[in-house]
DNA sequence: AATGACCTTGACGTTTACGTAAAGGTAAAC
DNA sequence: GTTTACCTTTACGTAAACGTCAAGGTCATT
């Protein structure tokens, strides 16, 4: 009764080559079922993608991204497991918040530039843009 | 009379590598003088230096903290290269604003299941517990 | 029965981002 | 004057994350 995908309607999916994916399961990020030969996904197996493709584009290897995943997983209920998990999972999120404050300092940044260069381009005066965009910048751009 | 560094000083304040220092200058990403043999590191080299590592902390390759690194140097005043800078300048904006909220869900995600370990931890009914915390993270966890 | 569209498992190749010697130059400290 | 502590270049090594054949199995059309 619940859906199942084939390795290569996941491939479409995400934008992703079966090759990927197979890899993933290698490193045993995923782990199908099998009909036959051939592999089955679940929903959770497709969500499990999801979020690896996801890690990934933050930024995360495949090595940081098993380690996240495992945090859902290897929590087997004993008290002093869950309390490892526990502190590993505020590892990492006090990690994502750093990485935060770095990509909201990055956009700032460019996103100063971009005024700067739509300012130009509206032919407002380089001294008063110079008052208005601080050294920062400049510091790198020149 | 300006302050300069040299790759051990920079090494240091940074936490990477020489090795790292002299690779990034092989692919044109720094520009050190020289005083004789021996590289001297401006400031302006070490900002650049210090936006390449937030770069590299947030998850871009070399060849997009370069191509980013452009964007500021490539501008040389005509109206359109101007023009196309803007446009390259915002493509990244854009592109840098996905990555935050793919960046946001992560953390939402592993904040929902930190709070999830610590209410099993202050012994909390599974049943309550459930009805607090949504399907989407049970479907990556089983 | 053969063409095409899928799927599978190896296994070697490739790019990125450095690590890691090797071999040597310079300059202050002992 | 030689150890120590830097710096340099050249060059081969490596881990990660797949790409890219190669060789073959299955199943529905034609």
């Amino acid at each position: 009764m619940s859906q199942t995908w084939t390795i290569s309607d996941l491939s479409r999916e995400f934008g992703v080559t079966p090759r990927t994916i197979r890899f993933y399961e290698d490193e045993n990020l995923l782990t199908p079922a099998r009909e036959g030969q051939n592999r089955i996904y679940s929903a959770r197996d497709r969500a499990r993608l999801a979020w690896i493709l996801r890690g990934r584009r933050v930024g995360f290897s495949l090595a940081e991204i098993t380690e996240m995943l495992d945090l859902y997983d290897l929590d087997d209920g004993r008290e002093t497991q869950r309390q490892v998990t526990l502190e590993k999972c505020r590892d990492r999120l006090a990690a994502l918040e750093n990485q935060r404050a770095d990509l909201d300092a990055t956009i700032d940044e460019l996103a100063g530039f971009c005024r700067l260069l739509e300012e130009l381009k509206a032919g407002v005066p380089l001294e008063e843009i110079r008052r208005k965009h601080h050294a920062k910048l400049r510091s790198v751009a020149e």
